[in-house]
DNA sequence: GATTGTGAAAGCGTTCACAGCC
DNA sequence: GGCTGTGAACGCTTTCACAATC
């Protein structure tokens, strides 16, 4: 059941793009597609073909020269890569506005990540239920923690109190953050850690807005290289 | 007060730094601090120094050898370079769960983002008033795009609807995406697109979380390298 | 003596182009 | 003939290391 062996590791880029080929092999499955070209896929995804065949590589020769991908093999093969065949139980630091949101936006759960602890320190907020979890005090964190083998924790605090989350996750045990504090945090060596920062995006586009309205030129930045569009009125 | 003149192009890797030194910066401000060396800002943003000081060149000599920065006026050149010397208005397309989330977060109008509409499809939600703005019906994008003179336009739709509210956006005159949708979208040439995907972030722990379980070793990952961490305890 | 600014080197990620296989 | 898998070329990003400057 542990697969072939603990592969060789994946470039960051390209495990960043695995869960964008997951999300289109799904919806082609649904759609009873069967099979799938390396240029199909990355239409769908917004690339070229070479990068999602060596994406895919990394993974295995789990295509057929001449004919493409089976789209339900491959979808196993890229759950199984990224882990997916569990579920990983997260838990959420801040019940505030975006803790609430965050909670109650059930794309978590259907995805693999149920909410499994929501902990905030303010009085007014612990004992409350949000998106169907009870919100406990932080210092019940690595008791939630443990209880229920959590690996993942979100942090969804004001600035001021991300670094004091993520020092409380990493000591009940958590491995992996996430964190939607707009502040840096540092942890140890060890720990995995990915951030969203919505302020940082909108100031990033801004600067393209800028550039855009000083100079009267165009500029390529994230957009999709729109190779065939859908309808795009402009 | 235009300026030096549009200036070279940026790497788009020391643009999405330029909003994090930025935050550093003002905190540092608020604290009394004049003057800053590449090396406090490095350690503070999580990065090393020679980085800083290229992704700093790139606005300018504003620095003095053997001194440093002088806060103030590297925090002046940051938000020029960002374009943040004025608001950039944004409409938000989709006042569910997130859209909600994301208009009543405050954070946007606090960093010079107002919310200058909201707009969704449903009977239910039109009309209704969501973080001080009104909803109005996808109809009417257009004309509040117009009036209100947006470029930027954030997408907090399902991924169903995420193309069509695209689609919407750039023709009503849009030029700037962020899109929270789990969906690619694809735009013409020239407007630029950043995407937020919370799904994909958690399976990016996810693929790691795994790697740590079958192979008993860490790995850096986006993970803060460290230098002189706050009593994190491992 | 300290720290910036920057060419040059090294490291990654993307793209090319084609051999290998169906 | 069609499509994958991949070494090699290319381009972007980071890091090094040091001359220039205060």
């Amino acid at each position: 059941m542990a697969g072939k062996r603990s592969r060789r590791r994946i470039p960051e880029a390209s495990v960043a793009r695995l869960p964008v080929y997951l999300r289109i092999l799904s919806e082609q499955f649904d759609e009873g597609v069967n099979s799938i070209s390396s240029e199909e896929l990355a239409e769908f995804a917004g690339l070229n073909a070479a990068k999602v065949r060596k994406d895919l590589s990394y993974l295995g020769s789990y295509g057929t020269r001449g004919v493409g991908y089976e789209v339900e093999f491959l979808i196993y093969q890229v759950r199984r890569e990224l882990g997916l065949t569990q579920d990983w139980p997260v838990v959420i630091v801040g019940a505030g506005n975006l803790g609430q949101a965050l909670a109650g936006y059930g794309g978590f759960g259907d995805r693999g990540f149920p909410v499994g602890g929501m902990i905030d320190v303010a009085e007014s907020k612990v004992g409350s239920v949000v998106g169907g979890v009870r919100v406990r005090h932080l210092d019940e964190l690595a008791q939630v923690v443990q209880s229920r083998n959590i690996s993942i924790g979100v942090i969804a605090t004001p600035g001021t109190a991300a670094q004091e989350a993520a020092d409380a996750l990493v000591a009940a045990g958590v491995t992996s953050l996430l964190n939607f504090a707009p502040t840096v945090i540092s942890v140890p060596h060890g720990i995995s850690m990915r951030k969203v920062d919505l302020a940082v995006e909108l100031q990033i586009l801004s600067y393209y807005e800028q550039r855009r309205a000083s100079t009267e030129q165009s500029n390529g930045l994230q957009a999709v290289p729109a190779e065939r569009r859908r309808g795009a009125s402009a």
